[in-house]
DNA sequence: AATAGTTATTTCGTGTGCGAAGTAAATTCA
DNA sequence: TGAATTTACTTCGCACACGAAATAACTATT
């Protein structure tokens, strides 16, 4: 049984601290991936490139965000920034060799920790995190 | 119903998202607090003060990221730092006036969102995405 | 009392994110 | 076609977080 006036859950500070740790783990366990990193990664498609307006859109990441994101990832030789052919104002992403090789380890590191996510929840409770944080990402956009 | 075989919820995706968006969103509406800001303000005692590690610890925040948030504070006049009697090693973080009046507002203002948060989700499963939420955070610790 | 070890805090360098302002190419429209 | 507008991206300055290393003060130990 509940305690009748339990107080209500401190959302924002879950929200904010859990992403921190979550975070912080991902970080330590990749030996120097960020979530931003592996992000870029996993939205590159494995051959071709996507311009910078479409990996910002894929990412949830302004502009300015996203330049300094690429710029940090070329400089680790991961990706490489091409003139896009069709449309002078805008560069293409590609990854490198390199790049291709770490997407295939980002992808399977996250689909393993997206599944330890979940445990010790059942697929319904998991729904109503996955409806809960969609709303609040949703109901604060702009 | 569900589709038999609908992926799973890409949980590290939303959990940042969705933090990024609501601190934008805090920062837009109180024209310029961040939850950083706002947990200080609320964490210090209305009378007297916390040192640097009793904070650190109730925001769950590392020693070197509490130092520059009371330094930003300080600057606007919202806290300062006092020599802790009881140990020299020790300061102690106090608000000013306008760091009172302004914790006021910022405990409105939070108890008001905490409750937005809620909106749409029954008691119940509000306490589902408290407890994942938790969970994340302490699994993932150290 | 001198030394060694611990604890509290700061400094430094780095990563990640943003808004505002700048630049350059493409597009619209007069 | 030429001027005005829009779009794509970068630069700059700032906030916030961290780990590693530095400093200062306290505590224990001999």
């Amino acid at each position: 049984m509940d305690n009748p006036t339990s107080p209500p859950p401190r959302l924002i500070y879950l929200l904010t601290t859990a992403q921190r740790r979550l975070e912080a783990w991902i970080e330590r366990e990749t030996q120097g991936m960020s979530t931003a990193r592996i992000g870029l990664l996993l939205a590159l498609p494995a051959e071709g490139g996507l311009n910078m307006s479409g990996l910002a859109r894929a990412l949830d990441l302004g502009a300015p965000s996203l330049t300094g994101l690429v710029d940090r990832m070329a400089k680790f030789g991961l990706v490489r920034r091409i003139p896009d052919p069709e449309d002078g104002r805008s560069s293409l992403v590609v990854l490198t060799d390199q790049g291709r090789d770490l997407r295939q380890q980002a992808l399977a590191h996250t689909k393993k920790l997206n599944g330890q996510l979940a445990k010790g929840f059942s697929d319904e409770e998991i729904a109503i995190v996955a409806r809960w944080l969609e709303t609040v990402r949703d109901r604060y956009s702009q």
